[in-house]
DNA sequence: CGCATATTCAACCATTCAGTTGACGATCCC
DNA sequence: GGGATCGTCAACTGAATGGTTGAATATGCG
């Protein structure tokens, strides 16, 4: 019986996943739409969006013949607060967590959005 | 090639991984330590520790006989600052963060540590 | 030295995962 | 109705994962 983070997690570890997520955060869009920049078939993109609405990281809602894709960030939040608990610092000490975040900055510009991370 | 979010995303997709890292929270441990609470074969462990040290969440160090297990907390906060940018507030916006963190600490204390989660 | 403890290695097994291809069910539109 | 498009299903493959057991390697100690 794996749980919420389990799910999660595993759904965050597949790079193409990722890609999918950040590509949702500018705009919602179809599956054919999510496929078209992967080089690989529209079942394989099919099957990583039903990893990624069972661990709830979107939903989907089908008009007509297509079938819209849209992020569904509140997941995140259980996982990342996880995280956040192994980082050793009181979540609710903010002026630590401001720090944490003024180093980390950096380190996220070094990820760069829509190609694989 | 795995990149770094490939393997902590993977690491902490695994439970017996996730409260290895919790146990870890409160003290540096032993291999044999570690395995203890955990019914299954020491090397089992020692596999899942592999992969939390490719991960780069833990470090070991041998010392005589036994080999130390650290938490490493540093890599998480790449994976981390990843997951906010897609929770879609602004990294450096505290209001914003101090009212997801008071709305998020309930579903923390859903999580017990250092059970299998 | 010789034994016990700590950890890993090697080989193996079952299951899951990421991908493919081809067929199929819906839906839109002429 | 009939053809084109959208998306999923089913069956298959190869590779990775999580576990086992038994042997091997270090190290500490009497």
């Amino acid at each position: 019986m794996p749980t919420n983070l389990d799910t999660v997690f595993a759904a965050l570890a597949d790079p193409t996943r990722r890609s999918i997520l950040t590509m949702l955060l500018e705009d919602d869009m179809t599956v054919t739409d999510v496929a078209e920049p992967f080089h690989m078939s529209l079942a394989a993109i099919s099957k990583h969006l039903t990893v990624l609405v069972e661990a709830r990281l979107i939903t989907q809602e089908k008009r007509g013949r297509v079938k819209w894709c849209k992020l569904e960030p509140d997941a995140l939040q259980t996982a990342s607060v996880w995280m956040q608990s192994l980082g050793q610092f009181d979540p609710l000490d903010l002026d630590a967590f401001e720090r944490f975040l003024e180093t980390e900055l950096e380190a996220e510009k070094r990820i760069s959005p829509p190609k694989d991370i």
